[in-house]
Parts: structure tokens; C-alpha cells; sequence
DNA sequence: CGATACTGTAATGATTAATATTACAGTAAG
DNA sequence: CTTACTGTAATATTAATCATTACAGTATCG
């Protein structure tokens, strides 16, 4: 799985319990334990599906856009990490029914694993994850 | 997508249609588009687990051992990416709620994924990707 | 105004994972 | 006893991921 999927919940988490200041960049992947500019890369997609809202300049940032049970893990794998499932299939044998084919078998094959794991992922709001979250948190 | 899984597929799909005689690493390998030693490690999980049967020297190669509706995608899956759901968070920040419970918490989510993707895996075996390489059959 | 603190993004470099290749021991057939 | 295979380890190559540097753009504050 692409992390830029777990970094994305990473950072919608952190911004869900900061809901009344921006959050920067830096702060987040000091949290996630990754590069700053590698966060403000995740979060710059989230910012175009509006999921989250943006601020140059001092006092800038990021801050959470939506409801924390608007958003959830479906929607942040598709803009992060859609097709990822797919393997990627090394250019096989044309002369055999098998390589011939094969490759596109496993596509639909894959297109419906994708979608059936949608249904799953659907199950999860940002709101879900805080509270698992809190839930979990080590005295 | 881990590719041991697609080239499993891909090598029992090409030993079922071949019941009656072995076929050697270096037939499969060709089929497939990789090195024939890729295709013996993959096919050595295989082995183990008892779906097909392998024989060493002159007319050697592998063959499947079972009925075709007795794999299915889900076996395949289990011997050889189970876990490869699972995010590689690098180490993130412990100070932080998020960062010191995020891990965790993402860990069941995708445990969860992975079993829920095991439910549409079981759903093909063997003999209905065979029957899906046949159709797909181009003339 | 100019200094400071941010985002946005491209370009490059470093690290790690995936894969191919080589090498060779072991086994069975003829 | 030679040939044709599997089995597996070791190494080399390639590709993917990630960090880092660099710098332009923007907002705030004095």
C-alpha cells in the first residue's frame, strides 16, 4: 500500500484535533516522522478535493475543511492512491494464450478487488479514526 | 500489488491448461516475460503448500497437483503477499498522540482490509481464471 | 517598506526494494 | 557419465521511494 495514503489520514487526523488553528507543514511531518515538503506534496492534493484549506504566509497553514465525518478512508485512497492495487504486470508473452490474456483478466480481476475494498474503506470517517485514536492512546 | 502474486496466478493458470505433462521453469518464464529463476522461487512457495508437484532432472519441470476449483485466488494471496496491505509507516513521533497511536491503529484498520479482500479473492479459483483467459481469447 | 514565516513545486540526490543474473549443488533419465 | 532439469544462495542491476536543496510566491507584522 502507497504511504501516501497512510500519510494522508496521518495528517487529517492531526488537524482534526486542531480545529481551531492551522497546522504547518512542518508540525505534521514532525508528528508523521517524514519531510516537510513530502507532507505539503500529500496535502496539496487533499487542498484540490477540498478536503482541507490552505494558508501561505506567517501564521500560515493547513486546517480541516469539512465536518471529520464527511471525509472518509475511500475518498482519501482514491485521490491518493487509486490503482494501487493493480500489479504491474511485466510485458508478457503475446504468442500464448496465457501471456496474451492474462494481463487483462487480472485487470478486471483487480478493478473489482479495488472497488470491493471501497466498500470497506466507506466504513471509516476521520471521525472513526480520532476516536480509534483516543481510544488506543498509552497512558 | 505484490507481482509473486500475479505470476503464481499467471503459472498455475498456464500448468492447468497443460494436465498431462510437466512444464519447466524456462516454458513459464517465457509465458510470463521474467527470469526463469523468479518463476522457481515463486513456484517453490507453490510447492510447499501442496498445489503442485515439482520433479528434478531430465523431462522434470512442475505440474498441478489438485483439482483446478480447489485454489483460488485467496490461497494464492496468503502464500505469497499476506500483509502486503500493510503500510510501512516509517517511525513516527511518540511525543504525539497521533503519531504515537497512528501505527496502531492503521495496522487493524488494513488487517481488517485484508480479510474483507479475502472474501472477493475466494471468489475465483483456478478453473473460472482459466475459463476467463479462454474467453477473453483473441482470434 | 522590508524582514519573517509560511506554502508550492521542481530538480536533484540518496536510500531502499524489486528484479535479473550468475553460479553451482542436487537429482533423475537415458 | 552426460544431459536436462530443480533448488537456492549470492551478487548485480534496475526501478521506486523518499529526503533534500533550492527558490519563487504570498501573507503578516513591525
Amino acid at each position: 500500500m502507497n504511504s501516501d495514503f497512510t500519510l494522508a489520514i496521518h495528517s487529517l487526523t492531526l488537524l482534526a484535533l486542531q480545529p481551531d488553528r492551522m497546522s504547518t507543514s512542518e508540525y505534521i511531518a514532525e508528528s508523521a516522522g517524514v519531510h516537510p515538503v513530502r507532507i505539503r506534496k500529500v496535502l496539496s492534493l487533499l487542498k484540490k478535493n477540498g478536503f482541507i484549506i490552505s494558508k501561505e504566509g506567517t501564521g500560515g497553514g493547513f486546517i480541516f475543511a469539512l465536518d471529520l465525518d464527511q471525509v472518509n478512508l475511500w475518498n482519501i485512497y482514491q485521490i491518493t492512491s487509486e490503482g494501487a492495487l493493480q500489479p504491474k504486470c511485466t510485458e508478457s508473452n503475446g504468442q500464448c494464450i496465457v501471456g496474451a490474456n492474462m494481463k487483462s483478466v487480472l485487470f478486471s480481476i483487480f478493478m473489482g478487488a479495488e472497488a470491493h475494498l471501497g466498500e470497506y474503506l466507506k466504513e471509516y470517517t476521520i471521525k472513526e479514526v480520532v476516536e480509534l485514536v483516543k481510544q488506543t492512546e498509552t497512558y
